[in-house]
DNA sequence: GTCCAGGGCCGTT
DNA sequence: AACGGCCATGGA
C-alpha cells in the first residue's frame, strides 16, 4: 500500500506540479495571521457548501471589517442576527453563523488568539475542536493541516472519491482511511497539504 | 424546476 | 455502530 498511495502521489504531482497557489486558499504560504484565520473560518464556511458560495460570505465580512475571528466574536456576541446575515450566501447561514461564533468565542476567551491556540500540539488542538458543536473530524483537520502546519491527513469527499477510484478501499470511515494514509506517508504537513490539494484539484479537472 | 456542493448534529434502530 | 432527516444558498 505505502508504494500505491507514493504512485499515486507522484503520478498527480508529475501533472499538476505542486499546488501552492493554485488551489484556494488552502495552499497559499499562509504566512500571515489573516491567512491562517480565513483558512480556519473558510473551513467552517464550507461544510457541505462549495467554494463559491464561500467567498460571498467572505466578500460580506471583509466589506464590513468583520474577516477575522476577533470580530467575528464581537458581532455574534451583540448580535448574531447581523453574523447571520454576514454569512448568508455559505447556505445554513444560522447554524454557521453560530458555528463561527462558538469557535471565535473559543479561541478568543481562552487564548487571545488563532496563533496562540496553534502553539500547543496536535493531539490537544485536534481534542479542543473537536468539543465545539459544530466541528467535526473534517473541519478540525482541515484547520490543523491548513492553519496549524500539523500533520494531520485530511479526509473529505474528494479523498474519498480518490479512494474509490483507485479501489484502496472499501471502508470509507473517517478514521479507517486517515489511519490509511497516515500509516502509509511519511508525517510531514507540507506532504499531506500537497497531496490531499492534488486529489481536490485532481477531481475538480475532470 | 431539479440537483448538488471540502459536514455535523441529533434522533432512531 | 449505522443510518436518515435536517439545515439553506446560489450556480449549472
Amino acid at each position: 500500500m505505502k508504494g500505491k498511495l507514493e504512485k499515486l502521489y507522484k503520478k498527480l504531482y508529475e501533472e499538476y506540479g505542486r499546488p501552492v497557489g493554485q488551489w484556494r486558499l488552502w495552499c497559499k504560504k499562509n504566512k500571515s495571521k489573516k491567512d491562517k484565520e480565513k483558512i480556519a473560518l473558510g473551513a467552517i464556511l464550507t461544510q457541505r457548501t462549495n467554494w463559491r458560495n464561500v467567498e460571498k460570505a467572505f466578500d460580506n465580512l471583509e466589506k464590513t471589517e468583520s474577516l477575522s475571528i476577533k470580530q467575528i466574536y464581537k458581532i455574534g456576541k451583540k448580535d448574531m442576527e447581523k453574523l447571520e446575515k454576514l454569512v448568508r450566501p455559505s447556505g445554513f447561514y444560522k447554524q454557521k453563523a453560530s458555528r463561527l461564533f462558538k469557535f471565535s468565542e473559543f479561541i478568543i476567551e481562552n487564548y487571545g488568539s488563532l496563533g496562540n491556540f496553534l502553539k500547543r500540539d496536535l493531539d490537544f488542538c485536534r481534542e479542543k475542536l473537536l468539543e465545539i458543536s459544530g466541528i467535526g473530524p473534517e473541519t478540525a483537520d482541515s484547520i490543523m493541516l491548513y492553519a496549524g502546519q500539523k500533520p494531520v491527513f485530511v479526509i473529505d469527499e474528494y479523498t474519498r472519491r480518490f479512494v474509490k477510484k483507485h479501489k484502496l478501499s472499501k471502508n470509507l470511515s473517517y478514521y479507517y482511511l486517515q489511519k490509511l494514509f497516515e500509516s502509509n506517508l511519511k508525517r510531514d504537513f507540507r506532504f499531506y497539504q500537497d497531496f490531499h490539494a492534488l486529489i481536490v484539484i485532481d477531481a475538480k479537472n475532470k
